[in-house]
DNA sequence: CCGTTTTCTTGATTTTTATCAAGTAGCTTG
DNA sequence: CAAGCTACTTGATAAAAATCAAGAAAACGG
């Protein structure tokens, strides 16, 4: 079983035969630190999820590049958007390490439904984990100060926090890299 | 023609018929200014969707009321991982004024799916509209001041700025009511 | 309509966080 | 290994926003 077959069985508990029908659609493909796997502004026409490595999500305001999140082992990654009505992407995808992922391509993505008929409820159950997350994450901006908001998602991603530097994770925390070291600092004391 | 039927005819593009079979799963109810849609720590057993009033949104933090969102006309509301997961409710959702809602139960919401063909891929959709909306709000957090926040979340929401007590405003915006005061000061000079 | 309560505004002050600037440490690479 | 990057830390200062407190305005109930 590959990464990716497991990761769907444990997280969808698919039967074995519709495991191998999924993951049959996804390629495997490896970035270069610094590719993209998708760029601003064009159509998002692929998902993929993260074998290893590290992907920065962001967007470019006036010059300024704000991180909106890393994703790493165990991720799907997709502007969900853009792949669903064809919009253009608001977020720049790149490597930040090497990056070894499985891809799937949006017509392929599409016929999911057709070929899994647990597929749509599957999937449903699976938004509303992220809906989760990213309810979690709002919460955070508006009930908590930056160093509580630091502990937090620290105790959440512990693995990306080692391993990121800090530009990036100051700016998907909503605060300057200065902050973080200081609220570093006082961890030691 | 009731609201909802006009609200998922023109957001599902769904037929007649099948707008009626939605719709008749609904049931009307009116909840009284103070009364509870849903209260924290219950399990969420029904989805609501309002036509006329407020209804807030909001957890309790240590003795802190934290408000999360304001919902009004044409929104659907529910705790969702509590809906799906049959998980406990995290958010309190109050009626701000008198409230005229549409009531789908749990069971009925479940079965939508076997009712409506597409109704699977419709979910979806709706789903990456509030996926984009939750995106957005993230971004407000991470890269801008309070003050663009606020101009940001006024020009999208203006039926319910003008509607709502500033300290639930405020801390949906994660700021306090002193300083929107203060923003809307410097607007009229 | 009047008193009560709630909400909003304003000023003074404090706290938090950002900004600016300089220096240090750690890597990378020719 | 030395030069050049990049990332990180630290301090000084400035800006943003929170807190505290008091008063004004608006809404509400009898």
């Amino acid at each position: 079983m590959t990464d990716l077959e497991q990761y769907l069985h444990s997280y969808f508990t698919f039967d074995q035969d519709d495991l191998m029908k999924v993951s049959a659609l996804f390629k495997k493909k490896t970035l270069n630190k610094g590719d993209y796997f998708l760029k601003a502004d064009k159509k998002c026409n692929q998902l993929c999820f993260i074998q290893s490595g590290l992907l920065r999500i962001y967007a470019d305001v006036d010059g300024k590049e704000v991180t909106q999140w890393i994703s790493t082992q165990g991720y799907f990654v997709a502007d969900l958007s853009s792949l669903l009505f064809q919009t253009p992407s608001r977020w720049n995808m790149q490597a930040l390490t090497t990056l070894d992922i499985f891809v799937i391509e949006r017509a392929e993505y599409n016929r999911l439904g057709e070929i899994i008929p647990k597929w749509p409820e599957t999937e449903k159950l699976f938004l509303a984990h992220c809906f989760k997350m990213m309810e979690d994450r709002i919460f955070s901006f508006i009930s908590m100060t930056a160093e509580e908001r630091y502990h937090f998602f620290f105790e959440k991603n512990r693995e990306i926090f080692n391993q990121v530097p800090l530009q990036y994770l100051a700016s998907m925390l909503g605060m300057t890299p200065e902050t973080i070291s200081r609220i570093r600092r006082k961890q030691l004391m």
